[in-house]
DNA sequence: ATGATAATTATAACCATTCTAAACTGTCTT
DNA sequence: AAGACAGTTTAGAATGGTTATAATTATCAT
């Protein structure tokens, strides 16, 4: 959408922070998910994504560029498969739909899910996240 | 494996409703899980609870069977980690607590959580199951 | 530009899981 | 009792997503 020219300040901001050089590939692969909006991915597809722009990026690439996105906050990883991952682009609290048919991942509207927690958590553990996934087939 | 051995009458009937013949393999590990109680359980980890009391059965019955009785509602399947299955033999509707640190998966005591719903579910698709997992550290 | 450091890459390794094909088990027939 | 058979188990190979390795290449501070 914008020139390519002007950067994408908040991601460079982020890769900074994370102590990550804003390397090519870095910045395609944040351009392509920049672009893209809100989606969900996995390292496959986005390779394909990239792929259909004509920029190669190796799949050791990809996997390393997901966590590290991920650990600076670019990312969240969303977790609904043994066997897949899913990297999701809207890093704000939200809760999804898995479809088993045909592994498609989707947002649960906001709002349309609140929870009541009472739960303690285990002794000398502090909350990570809370997860919640409606399958549907 | 002998006759001494008291049986377990609804797990025989769910064999038996899933088509599945009551063979040694499926008792034992039926007859493992049944005393163990409340559990949650890998293949690997469920193979070596049977070498542990001197049985031995092959990973890919181990898989077959989790996969079978998971069918036959005797287990279920939970989905914390991108890369290992856990089952569970609590089938009742509950939630989990996923220690990412220890890799423990722990029940979270019935009640502690309440949902309000109001999502409404994809076209075309009907409600396979709600999970929630709340991570620690 | 130069050298130090970090990143990318192809490829191999990994590892949980699934597949395959052969051997085995138990039951039913005769 | 022997044979036939369908279902089951098994060892080992194959699979597939992911991670590790080691060499090459890019980036950055000076």
């Amino acid at each position: 959408m914008t020139s390519k020219i002007r950067p994408y300040t908040i991601v460079l901001h982020k890769l900074e922070k994370a102590g990550l050089r804003p390397t090519k590939q870095r910045l395609a692969l944040a351009k392509i998910l920049h672009d893209k909006g809100n989606c969900h991915i996995t390292a496959e597809s986005l390779q394909m994504m990239a792929c259909a722009i004509n920029i190669k990026i190796s799949l050791a690439t990809i996997y390393n560029t997901l966590h590290q996105f991920k650990d600076a906050g670019i990312l969240k990883e969303v977790i609904v498969e043994a066997g897949r991952s899913y990297f999701d682009t809207n890093i704000e609290q939200h809760y999804h739909f898995f479809n088993q048919t045909t592994n498609q991942l989707s947002d649960i509207p906001n709002g349309a899910i609140t929870i009541n927690n009472s739960a303690i958590i285990p002794d000398g553990t502090s909350l990570s996240s809370i997860d919640i996934v409606i399958r549907v087939a």
